[in-house]
Formats: structure tokens, C-alpha cells, sequence
RNA sequence: UGCCGGAUCGUCUAAUGGUAGGACAGCGGUUUUUGGUGCCGCACGUCUAGGUUCGAAUCCUAGUCCGGCAGCCA
């Protein structure tokens, strides 16, 4: 067996370190959604994490949904958010929990801490609160109801839980010190009145827990022992320290790392919803944008997606991940795994004049290069053909070594051809390229031993499947999107093409999630709006393009600046 | 300018006082019935200034820059 080398990231050393001194004899984590939105990849991250040290370490991973706030959060929700994370393959078991079934003991350990004297009902209105607060740098002032006395406290928390307020008449907040330099310190909100249907409690509560009083207290309850979250809650970590010591229970540690983000897209919330709602992307599941759903939708594999999670690794600097990152991540899974097939995305009519009329063949095609096990398949082939428009050139460029006036080149898997005339429109535009084949060139070797330059991807003219295929490309033009302060002025207005491609036939029978390489082009998947006669696929990445690049710096030599 | 955090190739990340390494991106070569894959090579980095030390990315001092925090959101 393979000896893993172990983690030397800061968490794990942390871990590590916790348990040689006996802080904790056991690891167990926690991954904490809100089930008011779709996961999108920095949730992937912030799972992989979690989960990761868990495994790592033996340990165990919890799934509890973070549901104090009855206005945002839908059963819909759970539902997508526990798919993403059982197909993201992070294992919880059965423990899958909810902040809410935790209100009746916290609830409790709230009366404790206002018999203590640390938490107090506060009448201040939500404005009143804000201007006493203070700012960054003047200390806020006390409340005028902190002094209330306990009997009082209690009989007003009482009547809070049972109605007699409105919303946002009265909060119980915490009694720690309005002068603290950290903000999250002075006095804060520990339950607010909302009365609104939960989507669990149903109509049981109208005080629910405010996020820093309720998530210690749900980690100590689960006897999470590293509690790991994102960079943001470390002003938190003070509060959560202090809630956990006042209620005199179970103390889990919080560590926090910074979380992903990548270039050419956004990752938030906030930006979905817009981006779905003016139109700019079809859905939450847009194989376009960074969600769970959508990257599954383009053909993303969880395994790639760990993979970035993996090479991006743990830390606390501010980071963002170039998205060649991600594509790479695809590719090298791809490669290994996806059956190729041939597809011609910009059709060329090519017909090859010495091959019989009427007649017809099959070649052999290997299914996938990497894996022998894929075996081979047979592709038609007969005498007009499809190829892609751009490998044929009639005044080839330098270092162009595809189809061309007198060229010779492979058919992949099928036969050499040599161009031997061309058909053009009236405006002068090649509409069919004429060749002849060489018999004995079958399979695509020739017994003389002689080379060509270029090997083309072809499909058989009278057999080929129309289909729709959705070429996608960054969302973003700019890898920062918010470079020049409005990210939808940088929308990639190409990020979405859709064209007519002939596809051989092998295709036929695909299924939504079906993923293909078509050769020389990319990886293909198959659209949940396929239907049988009416493939859809999606680009997922293509293929790194040497040639591209090529032409690309020639183009740019010829048209500087 | 109050508190907290961070700064290592373009990007992400290692090196825990002892040769600054890896991955992706870039460049070059090689193999190839995918201009794919694989393989080989090249280039590129310790925020700045002082200090401690035989030796500093690492320790100390002073700066600089970046991020977060003033929801009854999480």
C-alpha cells in the first residue's frame, strides 16, 4: 500500500496538533448551508475541506442545514443542496441535520444566559440599533434597556416567544460591550421576532436565532470538534468563543480559510439571481455559470471539480483561481474516460469523385485511445462527406497543413484524400471541395509508406445526425468581472453560440449527461433538453488548440495593436 | 484610519533557520492516424527597508499594498 504523505496545510497541522494534545481525541466536521440558494464551486471548496480533514483524520462529516431565517429558505433548496453534495461525492451518511431542530434547546440556553445577566431584551428599533453601535472607529453607546433586571428580561423573552410583539419591536441581545474595537462584540442581536412560516417549524416559532448565537451552539450540540468555515467569520470567532463559554457547554474549535474564487465569472448569490432574472443566463443550471447544477449541466464531473478544489489547497490569502485551472481539471479526467465520436460543427461538403456512386462502406474507429477497453467501433463512409469548414484552405497560410488545392491528407480512420478541385458560389465562396481517395489507403495507412501532414474528422454525408450543439465560453470577457465597477458591461456577449452540427451515428442513442470527445474539437455532453431526433449537446471544454495559437500570433503579427 | 487577517513565479501552492520545489498557464523540442494525449527541456517568484544569524521566505523592527468587519443576513 501507498502511503499517503499527510496534509501539511494549516488546518490539517492545526488537527494534527489538536490532537496530540488532547484538546480533542476525535475529528469531526461540518458543512453548514443555508438552504436559500443553489451550491455553486465555492461551496465545492468549503466541502471538499471539510470533508477532506474528516477523511483525512478518520473522522466524520456532518450535513446541517443552517435554517434560522424563515424568510429565505425553501424545502426546494434542501432538496438541490443535498443532491449537490451526495453527487459531489462528500459521504455524511444519515447525518443530515437542521439548525431548527435545535430552537427548543436554544431557546433554553438563552434563558440561562439572561439569568446570568448576559443577554438582555433591547426595545431599540433597527435604526436606533444601527446609530448606536457606533462605526469603525467611535465606540458605540449602551442601550437604555441593558439594565433591565432579570425578572424583567425573562417575563419579556417569554412574551417575545409567545407572540405578544411584532416583528422588529424587540431583540434579546447579548450584554458584552459596546465599546468593543471589534464590532460583532457590541451587544449583539441573539433573537429577532419574525412572524413568518418556517419551511420546517411551520408556524411553532416567531423568535428565531440570529446566525452567531445559533452556529456554536449547533456545532456543540453535533460534538463537531473543528468547525470550519470561510475568512469572514474570523471577527466572529470571538462571539463564538463567548456564547459557547457563557452557556457553559462543549467547545468546538473554528478555523477559518479563505475561499475560492475564479477568474472570468462571478460567485455569488446575489449575481445569479440577477444574471437569471435579466435574462443574461437561462437558469440557476446555466451550463454557464460556476453553480453546482450548471457545471454538472456543461459536463463537469465531481471528480474534476475535487481536483480543483484539491490543487487550489487551503490557505488565508486572498485567492483567485485562473479558470484554465478548471478546464484543465475536466481535460485530463476526459481524457481518460470520454468515448470519441466525430462531429462537424461548420459543415464542408466534400465529395470524392472516384468513389462509386451508391456505394457505401464501414470503417473501424477505436473508441478511445487511452482506455483499450472501449474497444472500436464502425462508422460509415461512403463518397460525399462533411468536413470541418476551417480545414480546408484555398491559399493555405504557412504551417497550415490541412486539406488545400493538390493537398493530400488522412480521413481519420478512413482513407487519404487529395484535393483535386473546388465548387463556388456566385459571391466566389467554396461550397464543396472535390478529391479523390486512394483504395489503398483503408484504415488510413498507406502500403508505400508515404506521410501526410494532417489527419481531418469527417462525417459520412447520407447517414450523418443533425444536431444541436451549444458552444459555450467564458461568461466574462475580463477575468476580473467587476474590472471597471459594472460586471455586466463585461458579459461576454459570445458566450453562448448555438450551431447545426452533423454528428456520425454512434450518437444516436445518447442520454442527457452522455459526455463524447469529439475528435479534434472537445468534450460534447448531452443536454437534459435532448430528445430522441433532436440531440443537444453542450461544449464542455475544448481541446487545447495548438493550431489556434498559431494562427491566432500570425493574425496578430499581420494586424499589430 | 478602530479591529482582524493576508502578502512566495502570470495563477494556485510547498519549503516549519540550511540547495526556493510542484501544478496550471507561457515558450521550445519529441512522439503521434486527434495540431489531442504522453514524454523532455526552457523561462519566470520570496512586497520594501533595516536588523539578528555562519546562514533568513521563515525570527525582530519600521513601512507598503491587498482583503474583511458598522444586517434584527449567513
Amino acid at each position: 500500500m501507498i502511503s499517503e504523505a499527510q496534509s501539511t496545510n494549516f488546518i490539517a497541522e492545526a488537527v494534527r496538533s489538536d490532537l496530540a494534545s488532547g484538546r480533542f481525541d476525535r475529528v469531526h466536521t461540518r458543512f453548514p448551508p443555508e438552504p436559500n440558494a443553489y451550491l455553486h464551486i465555492g461551496h465545492a471548496l468549503a466541502i471538499h475541506v471539510n470533508y477532506g480533514i474528516a477523511k483525512e483524520f478518520g473522522g466524520l462529516l456532518n450535513l446541517r442545514f443552517d435554517d434560522t431565517n424563515p424568510l429565505k429558505e425553501e424545502q426546494e433548496y434542501v432538496d438541490a443542496i443535498l443532491h449537490d453534495v451526495e453527487w459531489l461525492g462528500a459521504e455524511f451518511g444519515d447525518r443530515v441535520f437542521f439548525t431548527s431542530d435545535y430552537f427548543a434547546q436554544m431557546y433554553e440556553w438563552a434563558t440561562q444566559l439572561v439569568r446570568q445577566g448576559d443577554a438582555y431584551v433591547c426595545d431599540l428599533s433597527q435604526e436606533e440599533m444601527r446609530s448606536s453601535r457606533g462605526t469603525l472607529t467611535a465606540p458605540g453607546t449602551n442601550s437604555p434597556y441593558r439594565d433591565r433586571s432579570v425578572e424583567e428580561n425573562l417575563g419579556l423573552l417569554e412574551r417575545m416567544k409567545l407572540g405578544e410583539f411584532p416583528d422588529g419591536a424587540k431583540t434579546l441581545r447579548a450584554r458584552i460591550d459596546m465599546a468593543s474595537p471589534n464590532i460583532n462584540l457590541r451587544d449583539p442581536v441573539m433573537y429577532r421576532i419574525r412572524h413568518a412560516h418556517h419551511h420546517r417549524q411551520g408556524d411553532d416559532w416567531c423568535i428565531y436565532p440570529s446566525y452567531d448565537w445559533s452556529h456554536g451552539l449547533g456545532d456543540s450540540i453535533e460534538g463537531i470538534t473543528h468547525s470550519l468555515c470561510s475568512m469572514e467569520y474570523e471577527d466572529h470567532r470571538p462571539l463564538y468563543d463567548w456564547f459557547l463559554e457563557r452557556a457553559g457547554i462543549y467547545r468546538p474549535r473554528q478555523i477559518e480559510f479563505s475561499r475560492l474564487s475564479l477568474t472570468h465569472t462571478v460567485m455569488s448569490k446575489r449575481r445569479f439571481v440577477e444574471l437569471v432574472e435579466r435574462g443574461h443566463v437561462a437558469g440557476y443550471d446555466d451550463p454557464r455559470l460556476p453553480t453546482v447544477a450548471g457545471l454538472r449541466r456543461r459536463g463537469y464531473t465531481a471528480w474534476a471539480i475535487n481536483e480543483l478544489c484539491r490543487r487550489t489547497g487551503i490557505s488565508k490569502t486572498n485567492k483567485s483561481m485562473e479558470m484554465f485551472q478548471l478546464e484543465d481539471c475536466l481535460r485530463e479526467d476526459l481524457n481518460r474516460s470520454a468515448p470519441r465520436r466525430m462531429a462537424v460543427l461548420d459543415p464542408l461538403k466534400v465529395v470524392i469523385q472516384n468513389y462509386p456512386e451508391g456505394a457505401s462502406e464501414t470503417v473501424t474507429a477505436v473508441n478511445n485511445p487511452e482506455d483499450e477497453s472501449a474497444g472500436s467501433r464502425q462508422v460509415p463512409f461512403g463518397r460525399e462527406i462533411w468536413i470541418e469548414r476551417e480545414d480546408f484552405r484555398e491559399e493555405p497560410p504557412p504551417k497550415f497543413f490541412r486539406l488545400a488545392p493538390g493537398r493530400e491528407v488522412r480521413l481519420r480512420y478512413g482513407y487519404f484524400i487529395r484535393c483535386v478541385g473546388t465548387v463556388k458560389d456566385s459571391e466566389g465562396n467554396v461550397v464543396e471541395v472535390h478529391c479523390t481517395y486512394d483504395p489503398e489507403t483503408q484504415g488510413g495507412n498507406a502500403p508505400d509508406g508515404r506521410k501526410v501532414k494532417a489527419t481531418l474528422h469527417w462525417v459520412e454525408a447520407s447517414t450523418a445526425l443533425l444536431a444541436q450543439v451549444r458552444l459555450y465560453d467564458h461568461l466574462f470577457l475580463t477575468p476580473n468581472a467587476d474590472e471597471g465597477g459594472d460586471y455586466l458591461a463585461n458579459l461576454n456577449p459570445d458566450s453562448l453560440r448555438t450551431v447545426r452540427a452533423w454528428i456520425e451515428p454512434a450518437v444516436a442513442d445518447a442520454t442527457a449527461g452522455c459526455t463524447f470527445q469529439f475528435e479534434r474539437l472537445g468534450y460534447f455532453t448531452c443536454d437534459k433538453d435532448s430528445r430522441p431526433g433532436a440531440i443537444v449537446f453542450n461544449r464542455s471544454v475544448t481541446l487545447r488548440d495548438t493550431w489556434a495559437k498559431v494562427a491566432c500570433a500570425a493574425a496578430d503579427r499581420e494586424t499589430p495593436g
